[in-house]
DNA sequence: GATGAATGAGATTTCATTCAT
DNA sequence: AATGAATGAAATCTCATTCAT
């Protein structure tokens, strides 16, 4: 089971590349219409036909391509979905995870700046996979198993290192797992999706986030 | 407009309260079937037929108290959302948030605690208003002056006064709003919507989460 | 079946005004409240709650009063259909009818006159009766039937007189009733239907529609 | 404002005969089935459905082609509204307009010759007209602008023109035209709406009508 | 491949009428 | 007598999907 997530979604990022190439225009301008609207008024209280509007194309060209809507839904979340997680299992960004950081908070602040960047370049596939994965449960099942299996463990595996070496404080795995992803996602969350308006320098933010993440808010002498 | 809001949310709540005496049986019957339904599969994909088989009622009987179905969400909505943001407005919570808590830790420990119960009594309502809040502007014009107009002031006030005190580190406040805010609402996520199954003791997470906030996740000596 | 429509038109008026006098206050307000709302939107337009709205009274106490929503409308119609034809059967007009009117003009300008004022007083209730009765085939039987055996009936002879008399140019009489008719009901629809502001003076307004009626409008010598 | 008027009814002639081609065969069944429905039973108390079973089409089908019912309504009326006052204003008729009758009588029967077969021709469109226009302030402010701007200048000066003559008594042109459009109204509603089966020799009775308008009812010696 | 007219199932909403109070 | 909540049938309208061109 954990081997076939593992091929599901290392299948799913080639699959996703390859249909880059292969997409014709309109496939493409397709799917740009769906994300927007998606993205806009929800996967439910979208129409196709709306989607062929702003996508400029005949209704029936939509399912030329899709068999149905829920499958135009699935081949925009799948692909985000895999790629929400992939750095925790491809090759590229192992280097990220896997190469001995010798400081954990270095490693914390790359992960926050890796996600940062590629939520605000994903945004609206972000908006549309937060939204239809609590109501499909296919996709939780997905989500769950993909989270569960794969990123917990191995975040589990890193977290015992840094505590084996000190860095980090002794406790529950989990606890430490849940304060970082908090902070990280908190960060995330708030600059691009609830204020992305609001000009922040980056870096400073980051390291200041981490900082705290480590540290504490207490007033330290 | 301030006090405008503020009186809109008095009214809210006081209405709420009303309201919930003066409703007939059917009508409460008809509210509990949608805030189910609605829970499950999103306003948009919820069919104002289901919701009146499951409240057992005929479908005129639903348009009968509310004029559309959208005015059914509103009704739903307007007071879960009053009432997630009441304990920075309501006399019963000032005693919270007022009182001279000697130490921020207690502070934020009763907030946490407050807020879990809370979401844990509330959780299909508050799933409601996560998913729909986005993809309804006027929903989304209040939750916004509701929140940086008033919830961000009291805070940056509180917050302001514990740095004065020498308790919380020095820097912009919103940047110590964010962490702390992370922490509670990723305690609560976690444990109210993500794995609710699994077995916590309250006051120990709290204990823990608050913890960390305060002194980091370093090893400290 | 002359006579049963004669019995019918007589007893239909008495009834009336008997019920005028019978009716509760409720009833009154109801009857109005449709009467204004009837001429307002037509019969199918209108819904029974915004009658009992306007009339300031519960849905149900229409029901109790009249069996049908359409029972409403032909307690309406009836009447203003039987009044409309009435000055051809009741006594009180057959003074204007039967008098032996020297002059055919004097004859003409009364009807004028008469039917004018009638119009203005029960501008709702024709507006009712014209938009309803070529829709209901029930009210439109009784309608041509009255008008053939009756209203045409006393006109012929009416007509044949004041030709056997010299007044009227000979030839079929239905076509000089028709001419009258057109004369009168364009001078009627004209200031009470379509231009109603319009001010005028009714007797300068009767005298040359009436003139012209009698003289043609061929310049004169 | 006149020109704009103008130009509307211009261009909502020249669209309706380009509709007529472009329209699908169902498009046509729609618009007949609707046509037929409308006029026995009224625009309200018409249900799509029932035009969708009358034309033979999915009830579907008529709102791909026509937004609301209202549309369709609009859609049908527009340009018979359009044709019934085309005569005052499209080339071909100007003919008969301007051209240099000698005679107004001549005139006048044209008229009434060519608004009766117009009318025998669009019985239904005319039915549903009258009875829709008085309920659709929209439809009544197009009529009233185009009748008072257009139809009664032209006739205003036609009127003139022949009293100018000597062929047409003096006084109030708008009497005299009231006078004339009473006779040619009342002798198309009756012979067209009140007793199309009535056998009449249509040159004859125009003849006796027009001769009646021009001179009179009085006895002539 | 692309189109867009057509479909019919189903969604929301309206409304005349009933009936318990 | 009066009320108004409740009903359910029917009305208008939407929409994913199909299919002939």
């Amino acid at each position: 089971m954990t081997q076939d997530v593992d091929q599901w979604l290392k299948d799913l990022v080639r699959l996703t590349d390859e249909d880059d190439e292969n997409r014709t225009e309109k496939q493409t301008r397709i799917l740009e219409a769906a994300i927007e609207i998606f993205s806009e008024k929800g996967y439910a209280a979208t129409s196709t036909s709306e989607i062929a509007q702003r996508a400029g194309v005949a209704e029936g060209t939509i399912f030329r391509h899709y068999k149905t809507k829920k499958d135009l839904l699935l081949t925009i979340v799948g692909p985000i979905m895999a790629k929400l997680v992939a750095p925790f299992f491809m090759r590229d960004f192992t280097k990220l995870l896997d190469k001995p950081y010798e400081r954990v908070e270095d490693f914390y602040r790359a992960i926050a700046r890796d996600r940062l960047v590629f939520a605000r370049q994903n945004i609206k596939l972000l908006k549309i996979l937060i939204h239809e994965v609590p109501f499909n449960p296919e996709l939780q099942g997905h989500v769950m198993n993909v989270f569960s299996q794969h990123v917990m463990k191995r975040l589990e595996r890193l977290v015992k290192h840094f505590q084996d070496e000190g860095q980090l404080i002794e406790g529950p795995t989990w606890r430490v797992i849940r304060s970082t992803i908090s902070t990280i996602i908190g960060l995330v969350v708030t600059h691009v999706f609830l204020v992305p308006a609001y000009p922040i320098d980056d870096e400073e933010e980051i390291n200041w986030a981490i900082d705290v993440l480590m540290h504490g808010l207490a007033k330290r002498n």
